[in-house]
RNA sequence: CGGGGUGUAGCGCAGUCCGGUUAGCGCGCUACGUUCGGGACGUAGAAGUCGCGAGUUCGAAUCUCGCCACCCCGACCA
């Protein structure tokens, strides 16, 4: 097998697929529309798991687990929730099956029809909020502030690596509250939780904002979401937060007895993030030789490679090497040796790059005369000689400057692809030659938006929290405006 | 769901138009040897219901019909 990649620039699509593939994150599977995460994506996912894990934890959350099967009358109960996901449901009718009768294999056993259906969930609100129901009588009972580690399924009609699978992996909380405001303070922490994880975690800048009425979450009174750039210029949404307000409580007939004594409905929030996380990581970070991963993701930070001429040559660098990882060890930074003897170190070299290893240690008969080592890091793809001595301070001090650099060059890329816009001509002009963000005045209707969408595709991802309140005139209508929206083409 | 394309060894492909020895090539794999500072080389070897089913024919990877699967571009999509 080829381990070369198709070039960003000529293809980014194609680009994409070769990373996750060669670099052995994931593939197609057997199934149609989902995928297998093989072992090293998945290790790049648990890392993910357990500092969003812990993220959550210390806001006070706890994990509990829901069923994967919804009765179909729970799924009902919301009338905007069940439009939003109807289209894409996949649905269970019968229990059993039994032998073909007229051949080989099996049937569906049509005596063994549920009475009724079960839809695997596209999202848990409804069998939450059922549960919720038999939780909650008083105030005291609130907040209740859970997460859930789960596989949610929605059948999309055309699927990409990571991106958009029919089955993906996920956390989603699901928050009850007392109050409408602190609903949505909950909201908007975890909002934040998320754009702290994508820009400290994955060394990924993101735009934190309101979702405009037609991108909201079925159900939702108000989305909240981070957007990155991807290296295309295309914005990828990458976590979203739910202000529901009582739309569930009241589906589900949850009332409690407030302060006051007297019965409301309770208040709720709804938040999530994905394994497409995974593909924005991809996306954002990765060249030309394959993936690139921020050090504090990465299951293994350092590679050494022997470079070695004959068995006494591997036993006196592989002894030196063992005592260079123990070094880097204790300042808990993970390590991997690689002694094959059936693969040159160049091939090793590529190998590394493609599976986006951060730093390379390459050691061999002249280092260990010298008493050095070459480091290489995968960012820049610059190698420098250190003692080994240094080593571990080196290395150390690199790993932290990799993770930053990693960010600033994100940000760098978005801030040359953001671009403000007055006109509707300047708005079209960026779109097609330059793409990126656009900022631009809109009157926040949602014809307008779809107009705009139908004629260049570009949609409003956010309208971004820490942008200043500015006059001006929407660029579509001529209709007033308070604020500029960010509008792109998107995933 | 519309348009286009592809199914031949683990992976990537040629062969199909115009039917004809034992179905090839590259990578990978196995064994041995030589190598090893940026994708090594030699020798020997293993590995295929040519997507599935029917038909035409002395003979089908190749022609005909039907089916299935996947990919790409759209439409759709927290």
């Amino acid at each position: 097998m080829s381990k070369e990649i198709t070039s960003r620039s000529e293809n980014y699509s194609q680009w994409y697929n070769d990373i996750v593939i060669k670099a052995g994150l994931a593939d197609y599977s057997a199934v149609r529309g989902c995928m297998v995460i093989k072992p090293y994506g998945y290790a790049i996912w648990e890392k993910m798991q357990r500092q969003l894990d812990t993220m959550f934890k210390e806001t006070g959350h706890q994990n509990a687990y829901f069923p994967l099967f919804v009765p179909k009358s729970f799924f009902s109960r919301e009338a905007s929730h069940v439009e939003g996901f109807a289209k894409e449901c996949a649905v269970v009718t019968h229990y059993r099956l039994k032998n073909d009768p007229n051949g080989q294999g099996v049937v569906v056993d049509n005596d063994a029809k549920l009475e009724e259906e079960l839809i695997v969930r596209p999202t848990s609100e409804t069998i939450i909020w059922n549960t919720y129901k038999g939780w909650i009588q008083s105030y005291r009972d609130l907040p209740i502030l859970i997460n859930q580690w789960a596989n949610v399924v929605r059948w999309e009609m055309r699927t990409r690596l990571f991106l958009r699978t029919a089955e993906f992996l996920w956390q989603e909380g699901h928050t009850a509250h007392a109050t409408k405001e602190e609903a949505i303070a909950e909201a908007e922490k975890m909002i934040g939780v998320y754009a702290d994880f994508a820009q400290k975690w994955m060394a990924m800048p993101v735009r934190v904002g309101r979702k405009s009425e037609s991108e909201r979450f079925a159900g939702a009174i108000d989305t909240y979401s981070i957007e990155a750039m991807m290296q295309d210029g295309r914005a990828l949404q990458s976590g979203t937060s739910h202000f529901l307000g009582q739309n569930f409580a009241k589906a589900f007939d949850v009332k409690f007895i407030n302060r006051d004594s007297e019965l409301d409905y309770v208040w709720a929030t709804s938040w999530g993030v994905s394994t497409r996380l995974m593909g924005a990581l991809v996306m954002v970070h990765s060249d030309d030789n394959g993936l690139v991963l921020p050090p504090k993701l990465a299951p293994t930070q350092v590679v050494f490679v022997p470079i070695y001429k004959g068995a006494d040559e591997l036993e006196q660098i592989s002894a030196r090497v063992a005592a260079l990882r123990e070094e880097l060890h204790k300042r808990g930074i993970t390590t991997h040796y690689d002694d094959r003897d059936n693969y040159k170190p160049g091939f090793k070299f590529n190998e590394y790059e493609m599976k986006g290893y951060p730093v390379r240690v390459a050691i061999g008969a002249r280092d260990m005369q010298n008493g050095t080592a070459e480091v290489a890091r995968r960012d820049t793809l610059t190698k420098q000689i250190v003692p080994q001595e240094q080593l571990a301070d080196t290395v150390a001090a690199l790993l932290d400057d990799i993770q930053q650099n990693l960010f600033n060059r994100a940000l760098e890329f978005r801030e040359q692809n953001t671009t403000v816009v007055n006109s509707y001509d300047e708005f079209k002009e960026v779109l097609n030659t330059k793409g990126g963000f656009v900022l631009a005045h809109w009157d926040g209707t949602a014809e307008t938006e779809q107009r705009i969408k139908e004629e260049t595709k570009a949609t409003v991802r956010c309208i971004p929290f820490d942008l200043e309140p500015e006059e001006g005139r929407c660029i579509y209508s001529g209709k007033p405006s308070k604020q500029r929206a960010i509008f792109a083409l998107a995933y």
